[in-house]
DNA sequence: TTGAAAGCGCTACCAC
DNA sequence: GTGGTAGCGCTTTCAA
């Protein structure tokens, strides 16, 4: 059990028979080199009984593929992320892929690393949740013909494969919901970004209001991921300067956070005094009280997207680059007691 | 830029210079190899215009080693499991390692599997959550010199680096705290497992309660982790069987998650009908009302000492399968409005 | 039906 | 100071 590690030449030298013989035989191309039934019986046989188990590192230098692809996300510890990294990865393994995750927590430099490794060790594909300071090396892995494929967000002017939600869309009518429900000064709260999905939620929420010939109020913290302190005290001060804002608009659930601590501190009454919603759900909504509305992202959907898209790119190794896929996935907007309507 | 690959071979030819001399100015040996200013400057301004980077594969290969190491935990959907991971890869970035994770999802097989491809990818490390079904693997790992330490539990009779928390004493101190505050009937809840971490936090509870003469109710769910429906209705079921309940410890927050949600169900007060306490904070239990209780496991101190104990096996290679290190950290009581002393 | 051998890109020993 | 070359373990072409 404990042979340091046996070979494929050790096993040629066990049995009296070449390598390239047993190559075959364990690549399962015994029929079509058409090796007889006993020979390959005996090196299947000394195969299991030694244990063998071939080196995966050399068989990636000579063939050029790894079955192995990276998923980078900006941050794994946000649940949004984290859940699609579970999906994908069960997703990966029926199709005989690897999956290894890395976070890049929006650092260019990180990334831009991270992809030169991966690449150096032959991954056969990325799938990204992108920076924009990344086209050059997203450019170059579509060159090079590795598969790539964004989500979450894209990057403009490039033509990449990539599975986003409606982000515009769902974020439009939501507006309008609180508008239906009465709200006169909805606050629409977000971090510094120009990622392409905080840029459209903004704009749904623009769009709504204006077509409501409301004012628009946008608060715009400074940039961050999930990992912070949710301790909301900016929130607190801006609400402290419009106390007549009456709904809150939260366009990520860490934002959401945030702002229910903010509230607390207040003690403001949802939803009487402030209605609230968030997009990108959260488990923790359902259980707050009140239950907080959220426009909820389909995981499963986005994940198998995902691998749907890249396996396209990976099949027809070599022609891909005329692959279109870019997919828009259609969001659930989840009504709970957060946005009830105020009789 | 779209040079498809550029070779060590293809600099050489380029230059007019030997593979060695370039392979040893680029692994930084030109000082100790004794090689003139002007060929390491010929070269690296070379390297640098034509954007060299060198193949990992080809390095691993020969090398055997990596500079890679594994995280393998149980779900990293879970927010413990989710932040560790973005720790120890902060680390390890640090020490010129890279991390990649993967879920095992206390599949036993499919850890085996990840095992066995990663070993043949030459990963230098392995960074474990493991259940009893790995112990084999493990050991193997250790005897063909892996560096390996386990995480959040350990296996029994199996001699390995390992970094835990206090969970017996945690739980009994937390335990007291309940009947401190006047709990007559404390339920303890848990998921059938048979895992280290969690049998101990199980015995600091039934010691606790059997010093203060009272009788011991242990609730146990099927095992689960937490990515799955947080419903708590069979939870809701076992507090209807016992309506006296004055006290629930939850082993695991997503546990907690369930009984939050049970609790709701059911219209009880906390902590005027039920006290509730949970091992492993999150930041939802300071959010939620009344904020929750909770043992908090220190995070930074377990990804430092992780680190710590695997560079260690990692530097003196070889011999180091007699190091012993064998951590158990302390954990912190927090204490919040769930478990607030009764007037 | 099987085998010899080239070579993936790199490191490191040994020679000059 | 610099270069030739033998592999690391495997796949695959070509030959027998």
């Amino acid at each position: 059990m404990a042979n340091k590690k046996i070979s494929i030449k050790d096993i040629a030298k066990a049995l009296g028979v070449s390598i390239t013989t047993i190559s075959f035989i364990i690549n399962g191309k015994a029929e079509e080199k058409r090796i007889s039934k006993e020979m390959v019986k005996k090196v299947e046989d000394y195969v299991a009984k030694v244990g063998y188990r071939p080196n995966h590192l050399a068989q990636s230098l000579r063939s050029g593929k790894s079955k192995v692809l990276v998923l980078m996300v900006e941050d794994i510890s946000n649940s949004f992320f984290a859940n699609i990294a579970r999906l994908l990865e069960e997703k990966a393994f029926k199709n005989g892929y690897k999956i290894i995750y890395c976070s890049t927590e929006n650092n260019t430099e990180k990334a831009k690393e991270l992809i030169h490794t991966f690449k150096s060790r032959n991954v056969d594909g990325f799938i990204i949740t992108p920076t924009a300071g990344l086209k050059n090396e997203i450019e170059n892995l579509i060159k090079e013909d590795f598969a790539v494929i964004l989500f979450d967000r894209w990057i403009p002017d490039l033509d990449c494969s990539h599975v986003i939600v409606e982000n515009r869309r769902s974020s439009f009518e939501a507006t309008q919901h609180l508008i239906e429900n009465g709200a006169k000064k909805i606050v629409f709260i977000t971090v510094t970004s120009d990622q392409t999905q905080m840029q459209d939620r903004l704009a749904g929420y623009l769009e709504a209001v204006k077509m409501a010939k409301m004012s628009p109020y946008v608060f715009e913290e400074p940039f961050h991921t999930s990992t912070e302190e949710f301790q909301g005290d900016q929130i607190k001060e801006y609400l402290l300067d419009h106390p007549d804002a009456d709904a809150l608009f939260f366009a990520t659930n860490y934002l959401a956070f945030e702002g229910l601590h903010a509230i607390r501190k207040l003690e403001l009454k949802i939803p009487k005094d402030v209605q609230v919603l968030a997009f990108d759900d959260h488990f923790f909504f359902s259980l707050y009280q009140p239950s907080i509305s959220a426009i909820a992202q389909p995981l499963e959907l986005i994940a198998d997207k995902l691998m749907e898209g890249i396996l396209i790119q990976l099949d027809d190794c070599g022609k891909s680059n005329s692959v279109e896929f870019k997919v828009e996935l259609v969001n659930q907007f989840i009504q709970r007691k957060s946005t009830e309507f105020k009789v």
